[in-house]
DNA sequence: CTTGACCTTGACACTAATGTCAGGGTTTAC
DNA sequence: GTAAACCCTGACATTAGTGTCAAGGTCAAG
């Protein structure tokens, strides 16, 4: 299968899956073009790697595990496990952040109607 | 004052003070040589703007309300209160989103671990 | 009057995945 | 045999704030 077929099938972009093999994720053979060919399993590899992307995972993390997920192996691929709990304890540390932000701006957005109430008192004295 | 003093004495460096000129934010005078020369509240006015470039503000939003927030009538410039909201508003959804993230991959590693259970049962009779 | 410390502008690098364009080769359908 | 549709590589742009370097002007102390 050509590129623009798989790009079709996936609906990733071309320009992603050259991106893709660069960074070793995909290894299609060449014809005697040199066009990619690719096999009927890039299909299902392509949509893994998606996967692996929405949830925050960069190609280079995917890359450390993706061949062993795609052997349904992923119960016995020791890469897996120590890069899901490092996403996990980075996205803890987003949210508290987050958390801690979201606080500040409250907090702040109280001063000021305080202050604004504080003056229309004032005001009215 | 000259860059480098103001550097100094706030934390933040002449590249910085540099980039918030070039964003609106700093408008120093210029001596006869063509230095920077920043007023005396020019320091009070590079906290303010860490402090809100920490908050995850753009230099574009900060632009947006600084002058009012300066003279410390935060209280009545209009320009702060929709800008503090849409940043909330931002963040409840990043925190959601990241929340979904975790849910998945906590599923996912639950899953790889139901079925290192499942494997070694089969092992066992 | 020279040295070193300071200032200036302009430019490129970084991160990560993707869009997009240019310039050129191949294949397919008519 | 030609035009359309496809493929190739390489390169630059995007975000946003900051680091860093080059090439050069200025100033203060000795």
């Amino acid at each position: 299968m050509k590129i623009g077929e798989l790009a079709a099938r996936t609906g990733v972009s071309v320009r992603s899956l050259r991106y893709y093999e660069q960074q070793g994720l995909l290894k299609p053979v060449r014809d005697e073009s040199g066009y990619r060919d690719y096999s009927i399993f890039a299909e299902e590899q392509v949509r893994t790697i998606q996967l692996y992307l929405n949830l925050g995972l960069t190609t280079e993390q995917i890359a450390g595990f993706l061949h062993c997920v795609m052997k349904n192996k992923e119960a016995f691929c020791t890469e897996v496990f120590p890069i899901f709990r490092q996403k996990i304890a980075e996205i803890d540390a987003q949210i508290n952040q987050l958390n801690h932000i979201k606080m500040n701006l409250e907090e702040r957005m109280q001063s000021i109607l305080d202050e604004r109430q504080r003056d229309e008192m004032e005001e009215g004295k």
